[in-house]
RNA sequence: GCCGGAAUGGCGGAAUUGGUAUACGCGCACGACUCAAAAUCGUGUUCCUUUUAGGAUUGAGGGUUCGAUUCCCUCUUCCGGCACCA
């Protein structure tokens, strides 16, 4: 054995491998099977950058750990191959996309090989074969058959830049998610996919399937389910009702006024003739915002114009006037909304602004309700030093043992008192204060539940918040008179920070509503709302919405964030979508049997400014007869999106050359769901969402056994560049793994430094010297291999029991690492085990008899994270057949269970000592040898052990006095 | 604003039913080998102090406990996602 130097090894071993077919997935194999599936890569003309090693590094060593676990593993690679980064390299390059791919995917290839992982390349193929897109279109012709699939004149996101219309998921901050163009508005008619027939399901799916909470939130964030109602509202002077969807019907008696989005179908009908100029003014000015604008202006005032015409209100038959503003959307609900002042805060401003009118119908309630209290009418008073911008809040928790935190005054109003009377009584009486002027009361009374500490009952208050000001801080006497004497501490706190102080939700509520001015949007007891006065808003909620849908004004309706997926793409290099429109049938299916409709050569790939696909200018390919009448029609000429293609990808690694369908029944049973699926978190909106989606429909239509594709996904954090920025080409920080791997560290030792880095699913900055690190790590693993080769050592020698211990914890420490994929700690207990082989070599020099299995176990334990040294390693030391190919160790208990332990000593909850016992002791035992011991004695000296906590094998707490 | 995640030495990070905080690696220092350097091997390395020892310490503050990185409450900062969604 000479030196270790991985460019001695690394290819020779891809090659045997390769040429052995070792790592081939067997169909209907009698071993458990486990699909291992990553995200196939996208072939861009930069090659591959170290987060997709990341990705595939971690699924390689799952899929070799799996394998040396007895497990049939499928563990497959493809390439996404269509999409528009692709034509645009194609474009910029002046070669053709079908060029442009097989040179980006040779590349990919040979990249990944270098990496030497374990995938089945039996199984391989690219979503732009036509092999392959045949079956992409036969599906998109399973939604259109079942009404899936339609056609609309919809204004789409337009990206001027790729010059083609996206879907919602591609447009992140109103730009395009690829190249960061701000999207613009154009109606185009399009293709769509109706995703939000799924949305419950796709929601509710989450439940059956193992995915960490942060990606499972997203997708249910995304699709964004509300449940409210659509009311309507009549217009005073014409037949027409306007709809509103609203989550919020239990606040319609406090509805003051309409507001519609500026493209409402109606806005010209409700416009008065003297504000028609106004309104089309306001109109155009909208409409000449681009999204980005539009949302910009979100954070900045409402603007909005009144449209002259009233409506009734069902509930409460007022006549409230209508408004058009653009902080209304048509894209959500019904482009409509009530406005609720009182209780809305976005409604609230905009009243506020335009002097509409405020009717609160909610008043917030608190504490439960207990038999036997006493109510009483209440009042809170704040106290504010408008000088120092302060108010008062009296600390009850401050003296003595009283419960309770900080609260504003409060008290009890007298019989025949004024309200204004009784807070400044109890200012003066509690504060001392006098000289206060009345500022406001509140418009809210508050309801409160709560045990008065004071008068020892249970108490009911309806509370009056009042507002004053401090004129002087002269005080009427030292502060606080007898009665409630010495209970509390006075202390003036800043306006921003005493919400957060107050402690009980009532007192809260009064300060924000007076001194924050924050609407109340939670539930409570409505009032000013007809026969649902004193009721509960939360639970009437449902109530005014059966009565209104009894005289037909309202429906129970759910609304979702979630859009139709635009399917249709203005370019060429995509699957061309398989629809003939014919003049008299309209957009007929392409008879399955003429399918794949390829893609024609081009002699021009450029998109058009139209918004139509330059696949429209070849007429011979473009021409063609109507399938059901024979008659002159015309192809669609837009594409699929790239997402078309990934949205069932992994079921074809289930039967990749399946000329017949696009996977047998027979092996889409056998492989059933992908077990584990890997993958960037940047797709769990977009690509797992829509291949969720597809795979759902698919189940529904018999096609798949399955109702979710994935079993588990975990999602593999970010590296960054060193300083902790993002990687970019236009940074020039990019860590290239195929640098690396030629610059001698070789793929075994990046293998490693990415591992070791950090967490797998955290986001971590990329550390050049790590790879020192690992690749020390693994050149102490080869010079131990040949040192022991090189020595006279021998099987026949007396095992050491140290040696057994250290192998049979490693076993164990990595076994139990690598199932809870922890992987960078598997990594430390390697190191820690090769740590401890060198200490033991420096003294035992190989004569133990059992150095030969510690060794091969150190082969096997290393074998999944780094493939070619392990194999190197396995056959130096005399073994025949692949290591990948061999059992994983299992580890004995006894080895690892220690015969003696350290415990630690406590004494009252601090580390005193430290005690060698033999395992298994008992507390009197242990409680013996710390009092013989003399350090511990000096401790203990002159003091009475109260109590004695003992841990097993662990430690001893003593509490002494 | 809402949803999710995080905060531990000079750095990446360990520590799961609450039980010896800082495993493993990087970096640094010293030593061995060497004419010398690299490589390699060994030792040390949370901080502070009056250093045969004591004290402090897991973003901040509070709580529960004999004992808290771990559980509870409040807050700050950072990362990811959503955001005028009615």
């Amino acid at each position: 054995m000479s030196r270790y130097n991985p460019k001695d090894i690394e290819h020779k071993w891809q090659e045997a491998w390769a040429a052995q077919n070792i790592y081939a997935a067997k169909d209907f194999a009698k071993r458990p099977k486990f699909v291992m599936l990553t995200e196939f890569p996208y072939p861009s003309g930069s090659g591959m950058h170290i987060g997709h090693m990341r990705e595939y590094t971690l699924g390689d060593i799952l899929a070799r750990h799996k394998r040396m676990n007895g497990f049939n593993v499928l563990f497959p690679m493809g390439f996404d191959a269509f999409g528009l980064p692709t034509e645009n390299y194609a474009i910029k390059n002046r070669i053709s996309p079908v060029k442009a791919t097989r040179d980006n995917i040779a590349n990919f290839e040979q990249q990944l090989k270098s990496m030497g992982f374990s995938f089945d390349w039996n199984r391989s193929f690219k979503t732009s074969d036509p092999d392959y897109y045949r079956w992409t279109q036969w599906l998109f012709l399973r939604f259109f058959a079942a009404g899936m699939a339609y056609q609309e004149e919809i204004a789409v996101n337009w990206c001027p830049f790729c010059k083609t219309g996206l879907a919602n998921e591609e447009v992140i901050n109103g730009r395009h998610e690829r190249c960061d163009t701000p999207v613009e508005k154009k109606m185009l008619k399009q293709w769509l996919l109706r995703i939000t027939d799924y949305a419950d399901r796709l929601i509710s799916g989450l439940d059956s399937v193992d995915y960490p909470p942060s990606i499972a939130d997203q997708q249910v964030n995304w699709i964004g389910r509300s449940k409210g109602a659509e009311i309507d509202f009549q217009l005073e002077k014409s037949a027409e009702k306007i709809r509103v969807f609203t989550t919020r019907p239990d606040t319609i008696y406090g509805a003051t006024f309409l507001v519609l989005a500026p493209e409402h179908p109606l806005v010209a009908e409700v416009t008065t003739k003297s504000q028609k100029e106004q309104i089309n003014r306001y109109i155009k000015a909208t409409q000449a915002k681009t999204d980005v604008e539009r949302q910009a202006a979100a954070s900045k005032e409402k603007t909005g114009v009144f449209c002259g015409a009233y409506a009734i209100n069902p509930a409460s038959q007022q006549r409230i006037p209508i408004w058009i503003a653009d902080y209304i959307l048509m894209g959500y609900g019904t482009g409509a909304i009530m406005a609720v002042p009182a209780h809305d805060e976005r409604d609230s401003e905009f009243a506020t602004k335009y002097s509409l009118p405020v009717q609160p119908v909610i008043e917030p309630e608190y504490g439960e309700t207990k038999t036997g209290e006493i109510t009483r009418d209440s009042i809170i008073a704040v106290l504010r030093n408008k000088k120092t911008n302060e108010v008062l809040l009296l600390n009850w928790g401050a003296r003595q043992n009283q419960s309770g935190g900080r609260l504003l005054i409060g008290g009890g109003i007298e019989r025949d008192e004024d309200i204004a009377a009784a807070a400044q009584r109890e200012i003066r009486e509690e504060t001392g204060y006098r000289d206060v002027r009345f500022v406001q009361s509140s418009k809210e009374i508050v309801h409160n539940h709560y045990y008065s500490a004071v008068k020892e009952r249970d108490c009911y208050a309806k509370i009056t918040g009042l507002l004053f000001d401090l004129i002087s801080d002269e005080l009427v006497a030292p502060s606080p008179e007898p009665g409630e004497k010495g209970k509390f501490l006075l202390e003036w706190v800043p306006v921003e920070t005493a919400a957060q102080l107050i402690d009980d939700p009532a007192h809260r509520r009064v300060f924000e509503e007076l001194v924050a001015n924050k609407v109340f949007t939670g539930e409570g007891l409505m009032v000013n709302s007809g026969k649902y006065d004193g009721l509960n808003s939360a639970l009437m909620r449902e109530q005014i919405v059966a009565d209104l849908v009894k005289t037909r004004q309202a429906e129970e309706k759910i609304n979702y964030r979630l859009k139709d997926w635009i399917f249709s793409r203005q370019h060429y290099w995509g699957e061309p979508i398989p629809i003939i429109h014919c003049p008299k049938h309209g957009p007929v299916a392409v008879p399955d049997d003429q399918l794949p409709v390829k893609l024609p050569p081009v002699e021009h790939y450029e998109p058009t400014n139209s918004g139509e696909s330059p696949l429209g200018l070849i007429e011979d390919w473009v021409n063609v007869s109507c399938p059901v009448c024979g008659g002159p029609a015309k192809r669609e000429t837009d594409t699929m999106p790239n997402w078309a293609g990934s949205s069932w990808y992994y079921l074809r690694y289930y039967d990749p050359h399946n000329d017949l369908t696009f996977a047998a029944g027979s092996k889409l049973n056998y492989w059933g769901m992908v077990d584990l699926y890997l993958g960037g978190m940047e797709h769990t909106t977009l690509h797992l969402l829509y291949s969720r989606f597809w795979h759902q429909f698919l189940f529904d239509q018999g096609l798949v056994p399955t109702p979710e594709p994935y079993a588990a996904r975990r999602g593999q954090g970010i590296i960054l560049a060193a300083d902790n920025s993002k990687m970019s080409k236009s940074k020039g920080n990019v860590v290239n793994p195929t640098e690396i791997i030629e610059s001698g560290y070789g793929a075994d030792a990046l293998r490693l430094a990415i591992i070791f880095l950090a967490p797998y699913d955290q986001t971590t900055p990329w550390s050049p010297e790590a790879l020192g690190g690992t690749y020390r790590f693994l050149n102490r693993v080869w010079t131990l291999g040949a040192e022991f080769q090189n020595s006279a050592n021998s099987t026949t020698g007396q095992k050491s029991d140290l040696l057994d211990r250290l192998c049979n914890t490693a076993i164990k420490k990595v076994s139990e690492d690598i199932n809870g994929m922890n992987f960078n700690t598997a990594i430390a207990a390697l190191m820690e085990y090769v740590n401890g082989l060198y200490k033991f070599k420096t003294e035992d020099k190989f004569t133990s008899g059992n150095w030969l299995s510690a060794l091969q176990v150190l082969a096997k334990l290393l074998a999944p994270f780094a493939p070619h040294l392990s194999e190197q390693l396995w056959q130096e030391l005399g073994n025949d057949g692949s290591i990948h190919l061999s059992d994983w160790p299992k580890w004995d208990p006894k080895f690892v269970n220690r015969q003696v332990t350290v415990i630690a000593v406590q004494i009252n909850g601090k580390l005193r000592g430290e005690l060698e016992v033999e395992a298994g002791i008992t507390q009197e035992e242990t409680l013996k040898l710390v009092e013989q011991e003399p350090k511990l004695q000096t401790q203990l000296a002159g003091k009475e052990i109260k109590r004695v906590i003992f841990v097993q094998d662990k430690l001893i707490s003593l509490v002494v006095t």
